[in-house]
DNA sequence: ATGGCCAATATGATTGGA
């Protein structure tokens, strides 16, 4: 069971970068944010041919995720719980059916929360604090689950090629790393750090000022796993080529794999 | 040289991203 995240800015934009994405990387679930588009809009046919179903929570202009899967969705749910006034689209859970039992998946876009000093960051704050509420409740049943998506938070300094660049930023302040702490801390386990404590580890490069060609990075995009999805963790891997692809995403792809229900892969 | 981009929008300037 191979399961993957990325942010790819513009779903139209993207469509032909993540088509051959899916026949290289064949993962069995993927997570999208940054889709930009409303449903109606949501390019369905060109994913459903190659045998995904579809769940996707879109708006105009902006945010919208996505989620694809090889195997049918039991439930989806859309939208973080906890603020009705909350009209981003930025959440979807899907309980997806395996031979082995069920696997609780969702695609998360935390809000970026820049500037600080504004309802923006009070917003991302909340939203985080509504996250760990949430995966309290979830965690609570036992079962195999994945939060995957991007997080907005560079975890620790280790986790960005110039982290004194990003002091004082949204993504690095001491309040946000704390509340990813929080969560962190219910019982999931970061995915990558799971494998590796490597620095140079990047999921997103800026598009200006050459932050690429300087890999001037830093590690945004996360997969989290509860006690019964990490006990089956057997890889991780981050798809940074795709970053050097025509047209790319500021993101790259995260994958992991999980031994359960496991499928032929050619 | 300490800046350089990209996407969406009743679009040609503004907003959001990170």
């Amino acid at each position: 069971m191979r399961i993957a995240t990325w942010n790819v800015n513009s779903i139209k934009q993207r469509l032909d970068s993540a088509l051959t994405w899916l026949a290289e990387r064949k993962p069995d679930i993927v997570c999208l944010q940054e889709t930009k588009c409303v449903d109606d809009a949501f390019p369905r046919e060109a994913f459903e041919s190659l045998g995904y179903n579809l769940a996707v929570h879109g708006q105009k202009t902006f945010n919208g995720v996505a989620l694809l899967s090889k195997f049918p969705f039991d439930e989806v749910s859309k939208g973080l719980p906890g603020d009705h006034t909350d009209d981003h689209a930025r959440f979807i859970e899907a309980v997806i059916s395996t031979a082995t039992g069920a696997l609780r998946v969702a695609t998360i876009y935390l809000p970026n929360g820049n500037p600080p000093e504004t309802e923006k960051y009070s917003y991302k704050i909340g939203w985080m604090k509504r996250l760990s509420s949430y995966a309290q409740n979830r965690l609570s049943l036992g079962e195999p689950l994945i939060l995957a998506g991007d997080f907005n938070v560079i975890p620790e300094a280790a986790d960005a090629r110039n982290p004194q660049s990003w002091v004082g930023d949204a993504l690095f302040l001491p309040q946000t790393r704390a509340e990813f702490r929080t969560l962190i801390n219910l019982g999931l386990t970061d995915a990558v750090r799971a494998t590796t404590d490597d620095a140079g580890l990047y999921t997103f490069w800026d598009y200006q000022a050459g932050a690429w060609q300087k890999n001037n990075g830093i590690r945004i995009d996360h997969m989290l796993l509860s006690p019964q999805a990490a006990d089956r963790l057997t890889d991780v891997g981050i798809d940074r080529q795709v970053r050097t692809w025509e047209k790319p995403s500021d993101h790259v792809p995260v994958w992991l794999d999980l031994a359960i229900d496991e499928v032929e892969r050619t």
